[in-house]
DNA sequence: TGCTGTGAATCGCTTCACAGCC
DNA sequence: GGCTGTGAAGCGATTCACAGCA
């Protein structure tokens, strides 16, 4: 059952953290956002809390990246906004397809956040021939028969697979055999791949599991403790680490 | 600014560390797959490979929830999932709203895997007038002036919030003040909630973001090193480590 | 003998706290 | 004086390796 490894725990990606690069886009929301407002400088603090994280991980973030700051003054956004996208790969253009146009394919297709940050919805696929020719968020879905001749034909590295879970590691199978290199699995399965493919999973069903989880305990702690009323917020103020954050996985839809 | 905290970093629930709950779900999917070919018992390295992570892992992470295996045999397939289903609050019925009925709303409400693990879907609910009364995925769309009517009424703890970015605040702030203590943001956004509100983020341009980063490295080490071919596939077979793991947050759609 | 359960070692990330520079 | 950049400490998660039990 030999399943292949996904992002590359070992060798630390030219030595900045996972955790880092997977803060970075968050930064980059933040700084677009100030940005726009033509903000100039903002300092650690100020970012850090747009960004829902503390300061301290913000600079050592940063530090990973390079002294872009200035003591005293803060971070030039604009400058920022640059060095972070480059090093996101973001400056360059990204071919992707989307494979299964059901409900959640065609939202990802209207997607609007992909275009904003160099990735280009490149095709659609889905093996149902009566989508065959219809367009979706203005582009016409294709046949999976040619899925092999669209992902080279564009250059496409990157795969996104909204199948149903059945059809998920064929799907998979065919675009790492054409050339995909980073696979987006929104189907609710383990995927298997070859070494040297990265695999990221999101899913719905997970996430609410985790949250079914803490709400339990709520509900139990609220029964038991003669505590009465809601926890006496200690720590209020700063931080936020929303979603995956010390933690991990995600599932999805059928 | 201040955001409110999210998943309880501090006061580890209950003893089972966060890392552990989130992989919880991923356990219960692959023995829910196991039951339904009714294969009675299962070692921990072959449920490991079926979840994607390696059994030591595994064995640490079922460690946390009791000795519920037997040595030299393996695990009792049905007696897991309850116990799973148990420590994870799958065992009640959670009432989810959703609001915010677009593309991606409608694939949430579409969605099977919710039904099945003990979530049901209580109500969908929109801005938009006209919307309200059709139905999607069977359920009548609801105008967003009755949320906290719905909420209270149908005792609603768990709202998905697939609005628009700028809309998710102010949801979030009228779920909140409505009941909910637990929510799971589709928004591109950082959601500011008071203490004892959980919040997860599901956001898939940052998803898309990170495998940018790891795919723009391969191509550069493929120039760089003289090395030629791929990378010598050094430990395969094992492993997996799929999706957001040692890593973090995700971002999403507008 | 085979596989679980777990202390001990290790690893990586986060947080602290302060030196260094504007 | 203020804010960045970063060693060092702290902490949680992973991995190792083996004792313990069927």
């Amino acid at each position: 059952m030999a399943t292949g490894r996904t992002h590359r725990p070992a060798t630390r990606s030219r030595g900045i953290p996972e955790a880092t690069v997977a803060r970075l886009p968050l930064y980059l929301r933040a700084l677009t956002a100030l940005s726009e407002r033509s903000v100039p400088t903002v300092s650690s603090e100020e970012l850090a809390a747009a960004a829902g994280v503390n300061s301290a991980k913000l600079r050592k973030d940063f530090s990973y990246l390079g002294s872009y700051g200035t003591r005293g003054v803060g971070y030039d956004v604009e400058y920022l906004v640059y060095q972070i996208s480059r090093e996101l790969g973001l400056t360059q253009d990204w071919p992707v397809v989307i494979v299964g146009i059901g409900n959640l394919g065609a939202a990802l297709a209207n997607y609007g956040g992909f275009a904003s940050r160099g990735f280009r919805v490149a095709a659609l696929i889905d093996a149902d021939p009566a989508m065959a020719g219809k367009p979706v968020a203005g582009i016409p879905v294709q046949h999976s028969d040619d899925l092999e001749k669209i992902i080279q034909d564009n250059g496409v590295s990157i795969g996104v697979i909204a199948t149903p879970a059945g059809a998920a590691q064929q799907v998979c199978d065919r675009l790492v055999a054409a050339g995909v290199t980073s696979i987006l699995n929104f189907a609710p399965t383990v995927l298997s791949v070859p070494d040297g493919v990265d695999v990221r999973k999101v899913d719905l069903s997970i996430e609410l599991q985790i949250l079914a989880f803490h709400e339990q305990r709520k509900a139990g702690e609220e029964a038991a403790s003669g505590d009465g009323a809601l926890p006496t917020a200690a720590a209020r103020s700063e931080s936020a680490d929303q979603g995956p954050d010390g933690d991990m996985p995600a599932v999805m839809p059928a």
